[in-house]
DNA sequence: CTGAAAGCGCTAACAC
DNA sequence: GTGTTAGCGCTTTCAG
C-alpha cells in the first residue's frame, strides 16, 4: 500500500512544515504567511492566493488542527476533571462515559485534562487553543476556577454548581433535595434517629459541591423533621467503613437508618453493620444517593436517590455545543431527586405511628 | 464546615509571573529554575529549596502553550478508540481510568478520539500536532490503521494486536491462551461439551483482535481436548442472552459448560439458564473473560479469566511514554491469563474420571 | 502593501 | 552545579 506522497515530505525531511517553509515556497516573508492566515492586515489579493497555494502545496498545517484555523473550531471539547484526593473514578467515568458519547454525536472529541492545578491549568487549556470549551467537574462551593470562566472567552458547562453560579452555565442534581428526600423517607417510615455516611474528608475539606450540598440538605431535613442526625466522612476503603459504621453505632445505639453518600463505601455497607451487630433492614434500614444500577447490585437492594450521572454528562455536552452555536440556554439545569424504595427500606414497624 | 482557603490567590493578580522573575527573585538563572521544575538535571538541595521558595511567593505557574512550542510536544496523547457497533462502553472505560491515571503520573492528558473514521481521523489528527502519540483500542486482525501508524511520524502503542504486528508496540492479554485456559479448565473437570457465547456479532464481522483469538484459543483447545464445542456470539441485551442461551441448550441438550465472553451479557447469564431449566452450576459450569471484579459481582460467583484492562492501561502508557522518551520497549507485550476459580466450576462428580 | 526583526516563555545544548 | 545562549513556531511591532 503506497501513500500517496505530499510534497511535505521532501521539505524539512519529512517533518513538520512551519511557516517558514511556506513563505520561502511563495516568496514572501514569513509575517506575510501569518497575516494572510490570521487577517490581521489586508493583503493582496494576489499574494494572498500565491501564499495559500503554497499552505495547499506543503501540506501546512498550523501547529494546532487546520480546523482551528479555517473554521475557529477545534471540535474538542475540554474536560476539565481533577483527579483529587477522593475522586472516586467509577463514579466519575459514568460522567465521561455519557459526555463522550454525546459529543461523538456532535462529531466531537472529548479532551480528558486531570490536571488538578485549577484555574492555571484552566488558564493555559483556554489559550493554548487546544478546545473549543469546557466541560467542568469536581465544582466547589467556593471554586477558584470560576471567575475565571467568567471571564474566558470560550464557553463552558459546569457539572456541579457552585455557590455563586451567576453568569455561568451549570448542570447538576438537586443535591439537598437529594439529601432531604432521604431523611424524608426515613422519617415518614418512623425513624427517629439517622446516620450519615459521605464522601471520603478530603471532599468536605475542599466543600465539593455535591458532597457539601447532600449534607445541607440532609441536616436541614432532620432539622426540619426533628430526628437526631449524626454524619461522618468515610474513605473508599473497607477498614475505614467498618470504623465509621462502629464509631456511629457506638455514638448512637438507637440509630435505626443510615443514608449513604459514597459509592465506594455502598459495597461493604451490609456487611459492615453485621459486623456492628446489624442486621440490614432488620435492624438498620439503608438509603443510598447513587446511581440505579448499584443500589441494584447490592444485597439486600437498597433504596436511592438516584443519581443520573448519563443525563448530567448528556445534558453538560448539549448545553455546551449550544453555546457554542451561540445560544443562550438557561443557565441552571437542576435536576429534581428521583428515589426508588427498595428491600433495604421495609416498613419500619418498631417506631409506626410515631411520626411526627 | 468552614473551607481552609488556600495560598493560590496571589495568582489572580492578573499578571503573569514568568519564570525570569522566578529566576531574578531567588537570584539564579532561568534555565536554573527550569531544571529545578523539569527535574532534568540535578541541582544542589540549597538552590532546589531557594527556588521552590520563591516559585510559592510569587505564584509561578508554567505557562504550558509555550512548553509546547519549545519542546514540541503537547502532553496530550490521544486515545484512538472507535465507537463501534457492539463496543461495550464500560469495559472500554476500565481501559480509560487506568489509562488517564498513568499518563497522570506524566503529566499528561488523554484526547478519547472517538471517531470511527479509521486511518482517516488518525491522519488528520497526526498532523495538526494536537498530540504527542497515539493509544490504539479496538485493534482488528487486519486494521487498515496499522499501515499508516507505521508511518507516522508519531509514536503508537497498540491495545490489541493484529495479525501482522511487525514494526509496532502492542500490549495485549493473550487471548488465545485466555480461551484455550477456559476449555483446558472445564475438560480437567471432566465436562465433554461445552458452549461458548461471545461478543455481539458485529465484533467478530470486523475480526476484532480480542473477539477473534479468543474464539480461536477456545475452538483449538477444544479440538486438542476432543470435547464437543458450540459458539454463539450474543448482543448486550437481556433477550439475546435468553435466545442464545435456549439455543445453545436446544442444539446440544448435553453441554455441562459455558465460556462466557461478554461483560455485557455476564450479569443475565444465571438467570437466563435457569429460565432454561439449567442451574449454574449444578447443571451447567460458568467460566467467564471478564475483570476479577466482576466476576465477584454474580451469584454464585464465577470462575473466570482475568481481563487485566488496568494492567494493560497502564502499560500501554508506560510503553508511549517510553517511546517518546526514545526508547524501543519491547514489541509486543502480551500477558499471560490468569485463571480464578470460583463457586461456578465446582467438582464434575458426574464425569468424573472420565477425562482423556 | 510587505519585509525584517524583536520577542512570547520556556527548554536544552554548550560553556565554565 | 550553575550560568549563557540559542532557538521552538508564530505574532507583532517597526521600518520601509
Amino acid at each position: 500500500m503506497v501513500s500517496t506522497r505530499s510534497v511535505s515530505e521532501s521539505v524539512n525531511g519529512g517533518c513538520v512544515v512551519t511557516i517558514a517553509d511556506v513563505a520561502r515556497h511563495a516568496g514572501v516573508a514569513p509575517s506575510t504567511v501569518s497575516y494572510v492566515l490570521t487577517g490581521k492586515r489586508s493583503i493582496s489579493a494576489d499574494t494572498k492566493t500565491r501564499v495559500r497555494e503554497s499552505i495547499r502545496e506543503l501540506g501546512y498545517q498550523p501547529h494546532a488542527s487546520d480546523r482551528v484555523l479555517s473554521t475557529g473550531r477545534t471540535n474538542v471539547i475540554g474536560l476539565v476533571l481533577p483527579l483529587r484526593a477522593g475522586t472516586h473514578l467509577p463514579a466519575v467515568m459514568r460522567f465521561v462515559t455519557a459526555a463522550v458519547t454525546t459529543a461523538r454525536r456532535y462529531d466531537m472529541d472529548l479532551l480528558l485534562m486531570t490536571a488538578d492545578d485549577g484555574a492555571a491549568g484552566l488558564r493555559r487549556a483556554a489559550n493554548s487553543a487546544q478546545v473549543d470549551g469546557f466541560l467542568v467537574m469536581d465544582v466547589e462551593m467556593d471554586d477558584d476556577r470560576v471567575p475565571l470562566l467568567r471571564q474566558l472567552s470560550k464557553p463552558s458547562v459546569l457539572i456541579g454548581h457552585p455557590a455563586a453560579a451567576r453568569g455561568l452555565t451549570c448542570v447538576d442534581l438537586d443535591f439537598e433535595a437529594a439529601g432531604a428526600k432521604c431523611v424524608d423517607h426515613l422519617a415518614d417510615l418512623g425513624h427517629r434517629s439517622i446516620g450519615f455516611l459521605g464522601a471520603p474528608s478530603a471532599v468536605y475539606r475542599r466543600s465539593t459541591g455535591f458532597a457539601h450540598r447532600t449534607m445541607n440538605g440532609f441536616s436541614a431535613a432532620a432539622m426540619r423533621r426533628g430526628v437526631a442526625a449524626t454524619a461522618l466522612a468515610v474513605e473508599g476503603d473497607h477498614d475505614s467503613v467498618l470504623r465509621a459504621t462502629k464509631a456511629l453505632i457506638r455514638a448512637h445505639p438507637s440509630m435505626t437508618a443510615l443514608v449513604v453518600h459514597n459509592e465506594a463505601a455502598l459495597g461493604w455497607i451490609t456487611a459492615c453493620l453485621r459486623a456492628a451487630g446489624r442486621q440490614v433492614p432488620g435492624d438498620v434500614a439503608v438509603v443510598a444517593i447513587c446511581p440505579d444500577e448499584l443500589a441494584e447490585q447490592t444485597s439486600p437492594l437498597l433504596t436511592s436517590v438516584r443519581l443520573p450521572a448519563e443525563e448530567l454528562g448528556r445534558h453538560a455536552v448539549d448545553l455546551l455545543v449550544a453555546k457554542l452555536e451561540g445560544k443562550q440556554p438557561p443557565p441552571l439545569m437542576l435536576l429534581p431527586p428521583r428515589l426508588s424504595r427498595r428491600a433495604s427500606t421495609p416498613d419500619h414497624a418498631a417506631h409506626r405511628g410515631a411520626t411526627g
